[in-house]
DNA sequence: TTGTAAGCGTTATCAA
DNA sequence: TTGATAACGCTTACAA
């Protein structure tokens, strides 16, 4: 890398000291202007490129946010970061992107590389394998701003940003009822994470106040691989009862299991009915298309940005916003053939 | 954000110099063993964070690549980030992400941007609203490591990972050709980019070699939105002599091809045949599933990040590597029930 | 209106 | 083995 061009290098060329160099850079009031047009010509002849390095320095922080997700690849999170991505912008930071790739050890790693890089703060989606928060405990503790979203921690009190996944989990398996469904599995998320909770808490519920009797062994917990989503319904499908409907909290777990459905030679959704979660574009694509809780995975980017904003400004919040979904009911749970939304 | 620990507070707790601590922290071959535990053990109780703010200003550069994307959203893009991040991370870099979305101004944006963040070098796949390769022939004169990947920079003697497109092209055409199809249309991308061409100049020797003539009418340049590919399609089909094949530059343009082609009730592959580019997952996942040019784009990723760090160790270069393709047949163009791949 | 100098956190050089 | 100091690029009181 050649030496970049720097305001001691103008401020030599134009013998003028280095601080009017900076001032007519920066456009402060107590310049003549005269340097200052000398200044900015010699500055756009040289390509000079303010060393950003050098201000995060003085400023001990810098103007990104560090994001931490599971995964980009997974639909949802490349839109939410979208979302983010365009509040920052308008604000003038940027942001820094860490995949955990599901590992607890690949987020503790990815919070630390962006603290040591003192970004201005955090906006995290929690791994999959997460197995404590003493990591985001240390970010919250320097007072570094950390929002949630969508796979949030309950135990720290700071900004969330979450969809009701118990009333979407409850409406989605309700909707299965109403197809007349009677033994609905659902392929739950991992168990150490909340939103998987939630949505069991409102799978249950659903079932109770339906009049369903809680079956242990329609319920799968798993991580988000289409291996294991493969096998689990495999193994539901072995079942003496197996299950007339399925409940899945992601797409993808969805459409493994519909996968697996169809290559059985059961009908969907006569014989099988499969909804799935997020309304992944591939929910509308598949055949059958797929039925999916719909959140906007870009609105809640946005969200999750403001509040990292409003937080900076109006100082520590523990506020949790919540975004709306609805059911999108497609050809996989509709069994009338009506094609419907609800709230949930 | 609270005051962080700097060795400077080490330092004075432990009554001796900053440079001490410096040493200590850093393993240092000369120092006290007595020294560095009662060092290293503040530095623990303290939650010591070293600054990587100011190493990267007393080296003028970060541990950081950038990354611009034309979108995050496209799963090719998504596996091709993670290929670059695992080599990155095995080197002790992080990586930061941009997103032009296909926007040239963006592009330029962005690159400032990551530029004014001493980046240690950047990797790029090209915006589809390129106009000018200015901003990139600013970085190369700045002598900060490009590494392009996909969508190329043709004019710039830098390192570039690509796969060939000419060829791709030709055997997916060419493919078509066996199939029976004789009014073969391509969806082509913006004609701006490098791959564009490629690819239209694969297809245009593979109908010649065939004896199959050229007809202008059959070729739409697109941007890579739905809508636009939508309407090309429609306005395909509204010939009168309509295509009875069509490849797609993307499987995403596929796709919006296939849904007008279904909704005018025309059966594939019999009636028309499609071939999309990318092989992304919802390829195989669609109905018909779509036959497809597969890259491995998490290998090229891989690849582009070696070559950036081969850039670094043993200065400019301008390398290109070409990473293989397949044609993946499946039901879109498959008239025979075949089944088959080839290399191309 | 312009210049001087301190300081952000760290490492490297030189001296002790 | 340790300490003092300069330096990285820039902003900002304070002084002129």
């Amino acid at each position: 890398m050649k030496d970049q061009v720097t305001i001691k290098d103008i401020a030599k060329r134009l013998n003028v000291s280095i601080s009017t160099v900076s001032r007519a850079l920066k456009d402060h009031p107590r310049i003549g202007a005269g340097t200052k047009a000398r200044v900015l010509e010699l500055a756009r002849e040289l390509d000079y490129q303010p060393n950003v390095l050098s201000l995060n320095l003085l400023n001990n922080r810098s103007n990104t946010i560090g994001i931490i997700v599971p995964k980009i690849s997974y639909h949802f999170y490349s839109l939410a970061i979208s979302g983010i991505e365009e509040v920052a912008i308008k604000a003038g930071y940027t942001i820094m992107i860490c995949q955990s790739n599901e590992s607890f050890a690949r987020e503790v790693a990815n919070t630390q590389d962006l603290t040591y890089s003192r970004v201005a703060g955090l906006i995290v989606s929690q791994a999959g394998g997460t197995q404590s928060h003493a990591h985001f405990q240390r970010v919250v503790d320097r007072g570094i701003p950390l929002i949630f979203f969508n796979r949030v921690c309950e135990e720290l009190e700071v900004p969330k940003v979450i969809v009701d996944n118990y009333r979407a989990a409850y409406t989605a398996v309700e909707h299965l009822v109403e197809q007349g469904c009677r033994r609905i599995a659902l392929l739950a998320g991992p168990s150490g994470l909340h939103i998987s909770n939630q949505r069991l808490l409102g799978y249950l519920d659903a079932l109770r106040t339906n009049g369903l009797p809680l079956r242990e062994e329609l319920i799968s917990h798993s991580d988000f691989t289409h291996e294991e989503a493969t096998r689990q319904t495999k193994a539901l499908l072995g079942l003496p009862e197996p299950p007339d409907g399925i409940f899945a909290v992601s797409d993808r777990l969805a459409i493994s299991a519909m996968t697996v459905v169809k290559a059985r030679g059961l009908k969907i959704p006569e014989e099988v009915a499969l909804v799935g979660f997020n309304n992944d574009p591939v929910a509308s694509l598949v055949s059958p298309s797929l039925s999916s809780v719909d959140q906007d995975a870009f609105e809640i980017g946005k969200t999750a940005a403001q509040l990292f904003f409003s937080h900076l400004g109006a100082g520590p919040s523990a506020e949790t916003r919540t975004i709306r979904t609805r059911l999108v009911v497609r050809e996989s749970s509709d069994r009338r053939g009506a094609g419907k939304q609800e709230e949930g």
